[in-house]
RNA sequence: GUGAGUGUAGCUCAAUUGGUAGAGCACUGGACUGUGGCUCCAGCGGUCGAGGGUUCAAUCCCCUUCACUCACCCCA
């Protein structure tokens, strides 16, 4: 094989895709009914727009974003993430003017050049929803609970709901300082990686999974002990409400997000069923996004599912693919030619037919139509030609009619119950 | 970027202490001159990932390389 696709890209065949757009439908038509309504944004936008949003320190802007030159200089990045694009075009179009609040989802590839491995891909799809304009924490709740019903309506075992709360510009210097001045005497003991992030982004080294790391934050300050009192009420008024809703979650007080912008509200949603890959969807709060990226002071908060994981959580066995009512088998060149426009006639109606092109013999049609799983199959050969017949096999049944070829249609359509037109 | 594992028929996998490969599924035909799902028979199908080395001889041993997979890292 010479030519195949690029490391960490994958094709999704037919066999699969059905579950991808049953996923699709029943997100979609959640979202809506929350009304949230559909945006699409390009899937590249100028490099600052990332690395201002996402945060110059985070891997992603380091050293995993797929960057190009235009010829005019300026730097173009195919999407890492979709909020930040989203938020881009909110202020663009000053949507913030039509509305005090704007619910609006996505649909569609992001890209990081990471290396691959079990559920992370460097072009994946994701499902977001971003919420902007409203900072109350009833719409936290609400944007986690339509979450849950998403999942719910797919019918998804094994998912852990875990949130926290990252404070806001006032309570979360405090708490950064206090965790540094912890750090600094558990110095020793962080792997060479959280060494050099304990200056950068010291929140970082408290999901490190090293077991040193691991066992240097285990008495460390946490969070919520920081928040100020905006943010503890907000975050205890978002635990409330989510119970009101009778959805499920933990605490975890170290979940510690990658992205800069968010703020207060955080969480992830995790799947005991993957490898090591193993959040199925997570978002938070970004309350000042917005205004950093030159709009007005508007908060939002928001989501993204990743595709690529929660299919692979679906039971596929109840999809089918493309399955056909009828199959024309002929016999003979003759049936051949006058087959072609009675498909034709069929398919205007909405029928969906297949038929044989190779010339196989009429043992091998019948067992082609058999593998189409075909409900019925029309056989026509000299005999029928001569007779102005075809015969009509229903597979199911195991039994045959002959019918007149001009009733057709109108036999066919009665016993697949299509409408006329 | 680092580490480990795996590359043999379209797919899933065997085998040979080194003597150039086999099964199941799939596909085609036949048993059943024009009728499916079961059965039986036959056929089709392989540069044994690529390149080099050792050897009388390499799919097997050695080196290099490529690809895939999983994990670290990071994250959806």
């Amino acid at each position: 094989m010479n030519i195949q696709a690029i490391k960490g890209v994958k094709d999704i065949l037919p066999g699969e895709i059905e579950v991808w757009q049953y996923i699709e439908d029943k997100a979609k038509n959640i979202l809506e009914t929350y009304g949230f309504s559909e945006i699409r944004v390009p899937i590249f936008e100028y490099t600052e727009l990332f690395s201002r949003s996402i945060g110059e320190t985070t891997d992603i802007v380091e050293k995993e974003m797929y960057t190009f030159e235009e010829s005019a200089g300026k730097k173009i990045t195919l999407r890492p993430e979709g909020t930040a694009p989203v938020v881009r075009a909110y202020i663009e179009h000053q949507l913030y003017n039509k509305s005090h609040i704007t619910k609006l989802y996505y649909l569609g590839p992001m890209f990081r050049h990471e290396r691959p491995q079990a559920g992370r891909y460097r072009q994946f799809y994701q499902i977001g929803a971003e919420a902007l304009g409203i900072d109350s924490p009833v719409l936290d709740a609400e944007v986690l609970s339509m979450l849950d019903n998403i999942i719910k309506e797919l019918d998804i075992q094994g998912l852990d709901l875990q949130i926290n709360s990252l404070g806001c510009k006032d309570c979360r210097p405090g708490y950064r300082e206090a965790l540094k001045g912890f750090l600094k005497d558990k110095f020793p003991m962080l792997c060479e990686n959280c060494q050099s992030r304990m200056e950068r982004n010291p929140l970082r080294v408290l999901d490190c999974k090293s077991r040193t790391c691991k066992e240097a934050v285990a008495n460390a300050p946490i969070i919520p002990d920081y928040l100020c009192g905006h943010c503890k009420e907000h975050f205890d008024k978002v635990k409330e409400t989510l119970k009101t809703l009778k959805v499920s979650f933990s605490t975890n007080p170290r979940l510690v997000r990658g992205l800069d912008y968010y703020t207060k509200t955080t969480f992830e949603l995790v799947s005991t069923n993957l490898g090591a890959q193993n959040t199925v969807a997570a978002g938070g709060r970004y309350d000042g996004l917005v205004e950093e990226l030159g709009g007005p002071k508007t908060p939002g908060i928001g989501f993204a599912i990743g595709m690529e994981r929660l299919a692979s959580l679906i039971k596929k066995d109840k999809f089918r693919t493309n399955i056909p009512y009828i199959f024309i088998a002929t016999i003979g060149d003759e049936a051949k030619g006058i087959v072609i426009p009675i498909i034709d006639g069929l398919r205007k109606k909405g029928i969906k037919v297949e038929t044989d092109y190779e010339g196989l013999s009429l043992k091998s049609q019948m067992r082609k139509a058999d593998k189409f799983q075909a409900r019925y199959v029309l056989i026509i050969g000299e005999d029928e030609i001569k007779k102005g017949s075809v015969l009509l096999r229903d597979m199911e049944k195991k039994t045959q009619e002959e019918i007149d070829i001009n009733n057709l249609t109108e036999v066919l359509a009665a016993k697949l119950m299509i409408p006329a037109k």
